[in-house]
DNA sequence: GCCTAATGCTGTACGGTGTGCAGAGACAAG
DNA sequence: CTTGTCTCTGCACACCGTACAGCATTAGGC
């Protein structure tokens, strides 16, 4: 236990931590990664620049934070529910993870900036272990297996962020898809035959069909008995 | 045709765009995604910081010249290459992306910085639509299968090199994979039993076993009956 | 109560970033 | 040669992360 009731010498802090990573995450959903600076976050928050350097020794510890504090907003206990069908659980799982990370679409891009080797990044991959096995993995397979499905999901919110090039809230579905499908429209199907034919379907890309058809196979996978 | 031959007014130009952008790379081979600054290259290149604009119209412009150089690099006719196995097509293939990438570890975050939808990039994808088609799959499947490896195999590279935390060349696979097995060491069995279990396959996550067994797997699952 | 030591925050400063603007020089067309 | 166009430079601006010194606040020991 440390004695956190016996407070240390100097004045009381203004802020907490927290308060710095919500304005943080604020600036970001507004203007994306380059918006939520160092300066910019003290302002919102009422500080000078190097007050932020109280709570955190420099930027990157901050955004590992805040990376942190996303991935612990996830609702890892549906992975664990016996009474649903453990594919059915990484689906609902990879969902909720994935609808949540495209409300702060600026975000993604400091996912994939650094290890995610926090706590609550450790016991979302110890659930997933836990649903392989549900699924009658062995370890290592369901080991393996839990990084494809990391893998796959983290792969297609970065390429479906990565899709829109100005920052802000991600426009919805509909009209993401609509905006591919204008853009496909001026693919010559002369050299790009197959594209051309299947513009729908890759307008569709971003959607939410094609991430789930793609968990599903790559699911469907990992039941495949071993070809290993 | 445009008349190359008829120069305009006006002196030559001291650079290529090609120069700047080979400049680019070196930097980021160097330094990593903050050092190939705009100021940074026309320095290695030997012309006021300025002077890039009258190649690129700005920054972002210089990022998806580079991106799109990157991935004209890439073999693609291996994909269409009849005397191999679709599935070992797209294997080979997406084992001489990820080798490519890796030796450009820094600019692998810019590859999912834009929308990747160069002639390059469009060609690509073509070619993996034959190599799919090839496989049987009707042109919707293959398509959505197309953009499913594409998420797998550049999800797998950026985590791989999000897992190194400082710029410069990547380590060799068994160090970077030794050094992940040392980290996991201080990982609490009791809190996460599933994990310190299986701390030595998880520490190969970044290796090229995971790469081909995670992508094998979902290709076995492209192959499978439609479960749509 | 005072004194001391520790702490939080501010002001200022430094070196870096992308990029806009004005001007100087080089070159082709007339 | 003149004219018009293009390339590159110098300078400037606003912004970035962050180091350093100093001031004000507070808790604990007396």
């Amino acid at each position: 236990m440390t004695d956190t009731g016996r407070r240390r010498p100097g004045p009381r802090r203004a802020l907490t931590e927290d308060t710095i990573l919500e304005a943080a995450l604020a600036l970001l959903d507004i203007g994306g990664t380059e918006a939520a600076s160092i300066r910019r976050i003290a302002a919102a928050v009422g500080v000078a620049p190097n007050a932020v350097y109280t709570y955190f020794p420099d930027k990157s510890a901050v955004v590992a934070a805040l990376v942190e504090r996303l991935l612990g907003e996830v609702d890892h206990s549906v992975l664990t529910d016996q009474r649903r069908l453990w594919s059915d659980r990484i689906e609902a799982l990879a969902l909720d993870l994935r609808s949540r990370l495209l409300t702060h679409p600026g975000a993604v891009p400091l996912l994939l900036s650094g290890p995610m080797d926090g706590p609550h990044a450790l016991t979302l991959g110890e659930r997933l272990l836990d649903a392989l096995a549900d699924g009658g993995l062995d370890p290592a397979a369901a080991a393996r297996g839990s990084y494809a499905i990391i893998t796959y999901v983290l792969g297609a919110i970065a390429l479906e962020v990565a899709d829109v090039p100005q920052p802000g809230p991600l426009a919805p579905e509909q009209d993401r898809i609509a905006g591919r499908r204008a853009a496909f429209a001026a693919v010559p199907a002369e050299a790009f035959p197959r594209t051309a034919a299947a513009a729908d379907v890759m307008a569709g890309y971003v959607g939410t069909g094609q991430y789930v058809w793609g968990l599903r196979r790559l699911l469907a996978g990992l039941r495949a008995p071993d070809l290993d």
